[in-house]
DNA sequence: TTGATGTATCAAGAAAACTTGTTATACTTC
DNA sequence: GAAGTATAACAAGTTTTCTTGATACATCAA
């Protein structure tokens, strides 16, 4: 009930932050596709190591992805229940119907 | 079409890190109960009144809110179509249902 | 006009995030 | 084992963002 009414604004810092930088989305964006090793994405994304690694961690951290080793790769696939409390997130803050009077008289 | 298929990254940055601080999505919880005067959010929020300046132009500057001025006091409301469009952003990441095959086989 | 109020903007410092280069670890192949 | 590869993690520097305090401007009240 309450969380009906009040989006959760430290889950939806974070979700939001992830999802805030050009490399993360393009990241996202190709993991669209299906799962793909950090090899793959280093190679379309073209871009430093640690960098993509970096950016994959934060994806991490805020749920977005998942990863699996498989002998020396690891595979990165979306965790669409993560978008989907996102997309929830975002559909919270639009304007609710009633009690929009002014204020300031 | 190409739109459709490939997110505008740009816009999604913007629109995300707009999105992704705590006074910011307090504002905005607060907008959606409708039109309010800076006055009432700085009351409510309890902060700077620089410091909430700052963060209803960034959500301004990501056309997430709108305002308007009357007499001294400036009005600020939320733009739907701007959530909207994070919205749409949001579930343009989700998995594509195809094209889900492994990579480096 | 004078003084108070509401709000925006600016400048400087603080904090957070990002980048880059390096190092560490685990696995694989020879 | 030794060497090579894929990836993570760390450290230092850079950039961006946020915060704070000061100032400016417009409006309103007296």
């Amino acid at each position: 009930m309450a969380t009906a009414v009040t989006p959760d604004l430290d889950r939806a810092v974070a979700l939001f932050h992830a999802l805030s930088d050009a490399t993360r989305l393009a990241a996202l964006d190709m993991l669209r596709g299906g799962e793909k090793c950090v090899c793959d994405l280093q190679n379309e994304l073209d871009m430093a190591q640690s960098k993509l690694s970096f950016h994959l961690r934060v994806l991490k951290d805020a749920g977005l992805v998942e990863d699996r080793k498989e002998g020396r790769w690891s595979y990165y696939t979306i965790v669409p229940d993560a978008l989907e409390e996102a997309h929830d997130l975002v559909v919270e803050f639009l304007p609710r119907l009633t009690d929009s009077r002014r204020c300031c008289g």
